[in-house]
DNA sequence: TATAAAACCTCTAGTTACTATAGATTCAAG
DNA sequence: CTTGAATCTATAGTAACTAGAGGTTTTATA
C-alpha cells in the first residue's frame, strides 16, 4: 500500500515517543495538525512518522525544541544550506564537549571527597565530605 | 565581632546565590526562617551563609534537592555516620560516570555526522546529517 | 532631617520539556 | 451489540529556579 495510515498509537510504537508527548508537539506547532476520522481521532502518515522520528533523534543528540524548530525550517522551507545545518552540528559539538569537561571536574571533586572519607563508624563530625562541602 | 549578621543581599554576594533563590530555598524549607527586622527584612548569621554555601556546593556538584535536603539531615540531626554520606557521594560518583558516557555516544554521533557532511554550497537535499536523522 | 535611591518584602506567573490525571467519547474485536 | 482498549480535550504537576508587579524599609547623601 502507497498510503498508508497511522493512528496516534501507532505512531508512538513506531517512534517510542509517547502519545501525550505528541499531543504537546502538535501544540507547540512542531509537528502539523493531521487530519481527522469522522470521530475526531488523529490520522498520521509515513511523513509524520519521519518527521517525528527525527524530532526524537534530534532531541537524543541534545538539541532543544528551539533548536529542532530551526532545524525543522530547513526542512520546511527551500533555499537552505547544508552548511548552515553543519554549523548548528558543530555548534552542539561543542556544546557537549564543555558538558563533558564540566562532569569531569565534578567528578574528579566527587573521588577526591571519596578517597578521603574513612567511612564506616567515623561520625558525621568528622566526616571529610561533609567537611569539604560545609567549610569553604 | 562575633556575631556577625547579613542581610540577604549580603548571602547572595557571599555565596553567588541569586536573593529569589534564597526566598526560595526557605519557601522549601532547606533553608530556616531567620529572624527579622522589625521593618521585616531577613537577618542571617555566619551558620546560615555556610549552610547556603553547602548547598550551592551541593548542587553544582549535580545533587537534586532532594538529596540534598537528605545529606542536610545528616547535619542537622545526630546519629548518623559517615559511611552513610560516603555512599550518596559514591552513587553520585557512579551517575555522573553515565551520564559521561552518555554524551560522549552523543558527540561520536555528531562528529559523524559533521565529517561527512561536504557544508558550503550543497543543497538541503544532500545533506548527510539532514538524511542520517530524516531517514531511519 | 528630609528625601531619594537601593534593597527588600510578598505573591504570582513563567520557564523547559514533558508527564499525569480526569472524565468523556470513539474505535476495534468478538 | 457490547465491552474494553484507545483516543479525545483540558488542566495541573514536575524540577529548580527566574522574573515581574506593586508596595515597604533601609541607607546614603544633601
Amino acid at each position: 500500500m502507497i498510503n498508508t495510515t497511522f493512528s496516534i498509537g501507532d505512531m508512538s510504537k513506531q517512534t517510542g515517543c509517547k502519545v501525550e508527548t505528541i499531543h504537546y508537539y502538535e501544540k507547540i506547532k512542531i509537528m502539523f495538525e493531521p487530519p481527522r476520522t469522522p470521530g475526531g481521532h488523529r490520522i498520521y502518515s509515513l511523513t509524520d512518522v519521519k518527521r517525528l522520528n527525527f524530532i526524537r533523534k534530534c532531541r537524543n543528540l541534545g538539541f532543544t525544541i528551539e533548536q529542532v524548530r530551526e532545524l525543522l525550517r530547513f526542512i520546511d522551507e527551500p533555499d537552505h544550506y547544508c552548511g548552515e545545518v553543519k554549523a548548528m552540528a558543530m555548534v552542539q559539538f561543542r556544546a557537549v564537549q564543555d558538558k563533558i569537561n564540566e562532569l569531569k571536574h565534578l567528578q574528579e571533586a566527587l573521588n577526591t571527597m571519596i578517597t578521603e572519607c574513612k567511612g564506616e563508624n567515623y561520625t558525621i563530625d568528622n566526616c571529610p565530605i561533609i567537611d569539604a562541602l560545609f567549610h569553604d
